[in-house]
DNA sequence: TGACTTTGACAAGATATAATGTCAGAATTT
DNA sequence: AAATTCTGACATTATATCTTGTCAAAGTCA
């Protein structure tokens, strides 16, 4: 991140500069992703994640100023991915029903089973790191619980925010959930994802019993 | 863990020498959740450790291997610690009633409150680090929700172990538990103790209710 | 072609830490 | 008192890593 101010932005194999850059950067993000997901943060140097980026350490301080810069920033592309996939898909559903809190789950683990480096990162190599990366995976915790909690108000018209705004059952939910996908990632995967699924499927309906019924009762 | 072996064990202020082997190990244990607990495990060299111990680095290769050994040291003996209180509760306990679930909650939330330290270590610092650690973890998590759900169908007579055995239930439940206290020591114990307790015996009373209906149902 | 930029390979200094070793003085036993 | 052991302070060696710098070759533009 160092001012690095080319006179002259020319290209260079046909691309402009910060383009090249850019592409870069890019590879160095999916390098981080590789490293940290697979031999861990802890065991990863600088070095190394160039190697893997088939670049030479220069071209990691013209991205980012240290590790644990990468680190968040690997993090976040997460987050952000997993966030939009999930915004994509309720805005495609035509209804809104159980069905589409199914597939939003189903999103979820399958896109860490697929790419078991993404579950790593997001549940074992961000903790424990520093002060600045432990507030940014509170953050992540409290929009996902907060992500959770809508679609579930959503599919499930008798959940209203009054009845949960002052609970720790959203807490609890985004908890349950992220626990036992953590779980099903140290057990390699097992058991397979539909059973997995229907398991949580079956958390989310006792939810909806509950509190339906709370709110009959009342 | 070097081969030392003294001709001939001596007193030494008074005390024998695998004694004061221990003592001094103790020493480091206490310096390890000390410095793991605070600056972190990462920023933590064994130096550091011996200082916080009042001890020189020839102490440390007397009891452990490396870092990561005492990290493990110091992970079970919280964990050992924790699991021994709630026995020794549940032991006391004259009746088997939810209070007793009540109860066992609260030296949960309550200890980790009263040494955030060990809270660090048991959600933060234990992760990542490596794979043998992680299996620690894995393992750690798996026993602490076997015991939920032995508490569970204790003070929960409607709950049964035919009906639990092959779900996630009990992961999930203690994935929750687990995921809302580190929530909790994340936001620095806010709100406080007695609210996170009632409502996560709130949660409880959810699954029993539920779990009761369903055997009702059957 | 000539001036300039971009790139990759590698050097180098600085720093930190692990892990073992040395040694003198204090404490203890016989 | 003499021999031995224990202890703490410090030295040392090895290793790893970060971060910046150098330099020549290749690419690009005018």
């Amino acid at each position: 991140m160092k001012n690095k101010k080319p006179l002259q932005q020319r290209k260079y194999s046909g691309v402009q500069a910060d383009l090249r850059t850019g592409e870069r950067k890019q590879k160095i993000i999916e390098a981080g992703l590789e490293a940290f997901g697979t031999i861990g943060y802890a065991k990863t140097s600088i070095k190394k994640i160039c190697n893997l980026a088939g670049l030479t350490e220069r071209y990691f301080y013209e991205s980012f100023d240290c590790k644990e810069d990468l680190l968040s920033t690997v993090y976040q592309s997460i987050i952000t991915e997993l966030t939009a996939k999930t915004l994509e898909l309720i805005n495609r559903s035509e209804d809104r029903s159980a069905a589409t809190a199914y597939a939003s789950l189903k999103l979820y683990f399958q896109t860490l089973q697929e790419d078991p480096r993404k579950a790593r990162m997001l549940f074992f190599e961000i903790l424990g790191v520093s002060p600045r990366i432990d507030e940014e995976y509170r953050k992540a915790i409290q929009e996902l619980s907060s992500h959770a909690m809508q679609i579930l108000m959503m599919v499930f018209p008798a959940l209203n925010y009054r009845q949960l705004k002052d609970t720790i059952l959203p807490a609890a939910i985004a908890g349950a959930i992220i626990q036992v996908a953590s779980q099903w990632s140290l057990n390699h995967f097992q058991p397979p994802l539909e059973k997995i699924l229907s398991q949580v499927a079956y958390l989310l309906k006792m939810v909806e019993d509950f509190v339906a019924e709370q709110a009959g009762s009342s």
